[in-house]
RNA sequence: GCCCCCAUCGUCUAGUGGACUAGGACGCAGCCCUUUCAAGGCUAAAACCGGAGUUCGAAUCUCCGUGGGGGCACCA
């Protein structure tokens, strides 16, 4: 048993800013993992201190996709728990007190510093070509003093006292020690001038209390990793297993995604949001299964993997620290494998929506026994009606160029189509065992190739060159149906073999 | 500019000093199957960033380059 024997508590704390995207979701399918197969919980917290920011909708939508990825959480702002609020815009009081808590120790202080100031100091910084730090002005402010500009009613924020001399040390699961000067880290603000605690303190106050176990996040916190754990030791708390996870790059590898390329990627059928892919036709399992092998591999060979496989096997030891590609085409590849592992009633059932988005009139029996015959067929769900919409329509609107093989006349096709049809007249049913056997026959009595006579055939009663196999379809529509699409075609030959003389 | 991280086929990756003629998957190409399209089966092409070192032996360890990525906000 590889698993985790203490039970793990892990959170994702997303800020509703914006939507939930592949990164997010793949950080959050790991948390979950770890959390579930050591029997601990996945916490959901949300991150929304920068109230500027915030994006109205976008913590529903954060939800949904969660949800519909399978990813439910054991505590958070809807469910609650013990270590409720679960929205850091409701625990503006303890970070305060925990800042208060760090000033009175010697870990941090009052800094009345106006941003003019601190952008011209920045300026001149870089001018000499030095890194970009607090110039330390009010880092020795004595805490009377401080007390008293505060009482004067001056605009102040809290500052995180860095150490200036000695180096810090932190250990990343997958990267192992990393060491940094201290001088190197700046007094990072902890609290602004209106009173909100930033991401710095909330989340490490946050963590420690709501009893986090492992932190996993995405590899743009490692710059101020060694900041986390300054501030987790100025408190005297002990740390969290950390685990810094790599971001994704754009399909080419050159580079993070832009707003404009994620933009750009919908006309392609492509999205790096969780509720486009949905909307693509994506399986909730295929995402998972994809974004699950973005950074993590379980062996030499084993590619497919449903959520419950992923639990049982998922190891944090095994990620893979380095920058991953977006592979699209892989995601194709893994909706396929599922669409293919479906029960046909369940494919059916998903597939509904679908049909009806694009106008079709679905009866829910029909779809059942369609599903089969296209579901080695399809990518995504989207395609269904482009495929099989035919069989929902009161009529089909063949094109007179696709009726006509190749190589043959419109008469010719003409021909074929009444023999045709006078085969499938005869028969008591159109399905594979009652008509296959007598159409084989025919085809062989025309002295023609069996692809030439089930072509116009297919292009008659479906109205495309392309479709589910031919007997089995017909089996579906019923003899009525295909005798008056057939009907039709003839008439739509007739008037083409009579324009050409 | 400064700090940090990363480095195996086009892409995702296996590989933790000898089992490597470097394995798998996607994609791509060809073949087979076949009433179309798929699915499936088979085959092919395709990689250890460079240089030093350690070692009997290096894809694997060390160093230096180079390349890529991330960060340098009163955002997260």
């Amino acid at each position: 048993m590889k698993n985790q024997t203490t039970p793990a508590r892990v959170r994702f704390a997303p800020s509703p800013t914006g939507h939930l995207h592949l990164g997010g979701a793949r950080t959050a399918l790991y948390d979950y993992l770890l959390a579930k197969q050591s029997g601990g919980q996945f916490i959901l917290r949300i991150e929304d201190t920068d109230r500027r920011r915030l994006v109205a909708g976008a913590e529903e939508e954060l939800m949904s996709g969660l949800r519909w990825m399978g990813l439910i959480w054991d505590e958070g702002p809807d469910v609650g728990g013990a270590c409720a609020p679960y929205r850091q815009s409701e625990r503006q009081d303890i970070y305060l007190a925990h800042a208060r808590t760090l000033i009175e120790g010697g870990h941090a202080f009052y800094c009345f510093c106006t941003p003019e100031r601190l952008a011209e100091v920045r300026q001149q910084q870089q001018k000499r070509k030095q890194p970009p730090h607090y110039d330390g002005t009010c880092r020795n402010l004595s805490l009377e003093e401080a007390q008293k500009r505060i009482d004067c009613g001056e605009r102040h924020v809290i500052r995180f006292k860095t150490p200036q001399e000695g180096s810090t040390s932190v250990v990343d699961l997958l990267r192992g020690e990393i060491t940094v000067a201290n001088a190197t880290i700046d007094d990072y603000i902890l609290v602004k001038s209106d009173g909100w605690a930033l991401y710095h303190l909330a989340a490490t106050v946050d963590d420690h209390l709501m009893g986090i176990t492992h932190i996993i996040r995405g590899s743009e916190w490692l710059p101020t990793f060694p900041l986390h754990g300054l501030i987790h030791r100025a408190f005297g708390w002990e740390e969290p297993v950390w685990v810094h996870l790599s971001v994704f790059l754009k399909p080419s590898g050159k580079g993070k995604m832009s707003k404009r390329e994620a933009a750009d990627l919908n006309q392609d059928g492509y999205s790096i949001f969780i509720k486009d892919l949905q909307r693509l036709g994506y399986l909730p399992e295929a995402v998972v299964n994809w974004v699950a092998l973005m950074g993590w591999s379980y062996d030499d060979h084993t590619e497919f993997f449903t959520l419950a496989d992923l639990i049982e096997k998922f190891d944090l030891k095994r990620l893979n620290p380095s920058p991953a590609a977006i592979n699209f085409s892989k995601l194709d590849h893994f909706n396929g494998l599922h669409i293919r592992s479906l029960a046909p009633d369940d494919l059916a059932k998903r597939l509904q929506s679908y049909f009806e988005e694009s106008g079709l009139r679905v009866d829910p029996a029909r779809l059942e026994k369609i599903a089969p015959i296209i579901q080695e067929r399809i990518a995504t769900l989207d395609e269904a009606p482009e495929i099989a919409g035919f069989f929902f329509r009161d009529t089909v609107e063949p094109a007179g160029d696709d009726l006509v093989p190749k190589g043959m006349s419109s008469a010719e096709a003409l021909d074929v189509a009444r023999r045709s049809y006078q085969v499938l007249q005869g028969l008591p049913a159109v399905g594979v065992e009652a008509a296959e056997a007598p159409m084989r026959q025919l085809v062989e009595e025309l002295g023609l190739k069996a692809g030439q006579v089930f072509g116009i055939l297919r292009v008659a009663v479906t109205g495309q060159r392309v479709s589910p196999p031919l007997f089995e379809s017909m089996a579906i529509m019923g003899r009525e149906t295909v005798l008056q699409r057939l009907r039709n075609a003839i008439q739509i030959l007739e008037s083409m073999a009579s324009k050409q003389g």
